[in-house]
DNA sequence: CTTAGGG
DNA sequence: CCCTAAG
């Protein structure tokens, strides 16, 4: 009988969980922004090829003369035990800076506040960081700026650190417009380094960025996402990963997974379903952001543009392993190594709120390579790397494993995600996201007849994936797996799933590697018709975060006074803040707590939520069930008057 | 996009 | 939580 009036605007405020990042998705009027950054596509690989490349090339020339690289501690020496004798180590350090020149929207600042991150190419600078690793011996760096961004200033910046006296490369790479100006920088004996350029693709131009930069540094930032810039961000810690690829002959990586694409979509997909999904597939935030895609797909990019990237800031390292033996590679690419990847702590800088993550290794996704018999080792290489470049010249996304399940809230905090100081890290993971387009064997003609079947089975590139024939294009899922040690929490990343395609979608289209006989030189290209579209989708089930009491009570409220199935409203009145809780949550969730209230306490599991809350739930389901709540009645506050 | 329900 | 059919 008592009147209970309350205000609830806001109220429930406090109860909300942990905040999140305003950005109701379902806000009816959202300033469409086009996206402008329909393809950044990284040609990551380039740099990966030139690493691999150098890699290659001093791995046939030099045979016994590295130590093994780890130098014990850093962060990188990690393979020390099982370490081959001459493990090729490669570590890279990639940061990846997305500019946006202007393509600021003001109307919807928030999210794209792209921080404009200043790389410094010099190599040397780059280094810094890893000093620790560097054994101090060599370093090449490359520097690469790629044209493939093509509408979206990007600028990429992908450091390789050599680690060890020849392994480890510093690969910096800088994606500008569409120039591409890798250069390697050689390391000499002395230490000195000689700069190589290679001009990928017109003219070389130093790596200038032109970024705004700020604050940021770095961070693995891949034009691909889009972030905004959350205060959080890690100042001036640029995110580097580091990647370092060994040759190792036992370690397999490549995975090109062929998957069921049943359920890919093309980002740029028009259908509805395919928009819907990608919504879905996006973290709220993102969400709009690729929304403003979508529309620019579906207008010719009428508008604005989007600029966002990421910018959550760390440090990663990731390190992968190439075979260089081809008979190995054979033998392993068989058989998949899920475990093959683990991170281990990276060097800790006092920042407090950084997280770094020293990726020890990360699976690439499945490759399918085929090569004559009668080919070189070396073209076998090379037809790999291919194959990586292949995968890497599909956007890559990074998604990040907890436990197994994928985080693909971007909002969410690491803490959140079950990233913390104390937490394991070793069962968080990195993973590669490619869209890439899948890789086909090229019948060669030659096989040897009685190997044929040996040789399909064992060839090059793993498991499973048997080309498109069989079950069509596989997604590429490039998956890292790493077990980290030891983080901090804090940052974010932001990592799955934009895709962000804007090419034209065209059908799908395989990309093969194919390896002419006898020719080492030439490296089988991968054709690979970019316009393969087909994405992968790394849609994974959002992470469960179980309604806290205060949460139910917001919602218990809300339902009171707006009734049952206005869930819009529900969400914007009690959760507003709360963009990882969608109306269909909130139903989904009154939906649990009408049966929770009506089964008896020892069948409830969970936090327990207070009785007088469900007994608010049974009276308010009630109420409900027989008013109408449907009407957008202004205040319908019976069920109130009734309290 | 929202709702409403089933899975 | 996901997925979808219906508005």
């Amino acid at each position: 009988m008592v009147l209970k009036k309350r205000i609830y605007d806001g109220g429930f405020h406090g109860l909300l969980p942990p905040v999140i990042p305003k950005a109701p998705r379902s806000l009816r009027k959202r300033c469409l922004r086009n996206k402008s950054s329909a393809d950044g596509e990284i040609s990551g690989f380039e740099l990966l090829a030139a690493v691999a490349d150098k890699l290659l090339q001093e791995q046939e020339s030099e045979s016994s003369t590295s130590s093994v690289g780890s130098k014990g501690k850093g962060p990188i020496g990690i393979h020390e035990e099982g370490a081959k004798h001459e493990p090729l180590e490669v570590n890279v350090d990639v940061k990846v800076n997305s500019v946006i020149p202007d393509h600021h929207d003001p109307a919807s600042g928030a999210e794209s506040e792209l921080v404009a991150q200043p790389t410094n190419l010099d190599p040397r600078l780059k280094e810094s960081p890893h000093s620790e690793n560097d054994s101090g011996s060599d370093h090449a760096s490359i520097v690469t700026n790629s044209g493939f961004v093509k509408k979206v200033n990007t600028s990429l910046i992908m450091e390789a650190i050599e680690d060890k006296p020849r392994n480890m490369y510093d690969v910096s790479v800088g994606y500008n417009r569409d120039e591409i100006h890798p250069v390697a920088v050689e390391k000499q004996s002395g230490g000195l380094t000689s700069v190589k350029t290679y001009n990928v693709k017109d003219g070389l131009k130093p790596c200038v960025h032109t970024g705004v930069s700020n604050k940021s540094y770095t961070s693995a930032d891949l034009p691909y996402y889009k972030d905004r810039v959350r205060g959080a961000c890690l100042p001036r810690d640029r995110g580097n990963v580091n990647i370092n690829i060994r040759d190792d002959d036992d370690e397999k990586y490549f995975r090109y997974n062929n998957r069921n694409n049943t359920r890919l979509r093309a980002f740029g997909s028009r259908s509805r379903a395919g928009y819907r999904r990608m919504r879905k597939m996006m973290p709220s935030r993102y969400w709009k952001v690729a929304r403003k895609l979508h529309e620019y797909e579906l207008q010719n990019g009428t508008s604005g543009r989007v600029k966002s990237f990421y910018h959550k800031r760390k440090k990663i390292c990731m390190r992968e392993w190439f075979q260089a033996d081809a008979a190995v590679k054979r033998r392993k690419l068989f058989h998949n190594s899920s475990k093959n990847s683990y991170i281990k702590e990276a060097s800790n800088e006092s920042m407090s709120n950084l997280v770094k993550f020293s990726i020890k290794s990360f699976k690439v996704p499945e490759l399918y390579v085929e090569v004559p018999e009668t080919e070189t080792v070396g073209s076998l290489k090379r037809s790999v790397m291919e194959a990586v470049k292949a995968i890497l010249h599909g956007k890559l996304h990074v998604g990040v494993v907890v436990q197994g399940k994928k985080v693909r809230d971007d909002n969410r905090t690491l803490q959140q995600s079950g990233i913390s100081q104390n937490c394991n890290l070793e069962t968080v993971g990195f993973t590669l996201e490619s869209s890439l387009p899948e890789v086909s064997p090229f019948l060669a003609r030659e096989e040897t007849p009685s190997c044929n079947a040996q040789q399909w089975l064992s060839r090059p590139i793993i498991d499973g994936c048997f080309s498109s024939s069989s079950s069509g294009p596989p997604p590429l899922a490039t998956s890292l797996d790493n077990h980290l040690e030891k983080n901090e929490e804090s940052t974010t990343f932001a990592a799955e799933g934009t895709e962000v395609m804007t090419q034209e979608p065209v059908e799908d289209s395989k990309a093969l590697v194919v390896v002419p006989p006898l020719d080492a030189e030439v490296l089988s290209v991968v054709p690979f018709s970019e316009k393969s579209s087909k994405r992968y989708e790394f849609s994974q089930r959002r992470t469960r975060r179980p309604f806290s009491v205060s949460e139910v009570e917001a919602l218990v409220e809300a339902v009171e006074i707006l009734g049952a199935g206005r869930w819009r409203d529900v969400k914007m009145r009690a959760f507003g803040d709360a963009n990882h809780r969608t109306y269909v949550d909130l139903k989904d969730k009154w939906k649990t707590l009408v049966h929770t209230a009506s089964i008896s306490p020892q069948q409830r599991r969970g936090e327990p939520v207070p009785q007088n809350l469900l007994d608010r739930v049974l009276v308010a389901h009630a109420y409900w069930s027989q008013h109408q709540a449907k009407q957008p009645a202004k205040n319908q506050k019976p069920l109130e008057a009734q309290m």
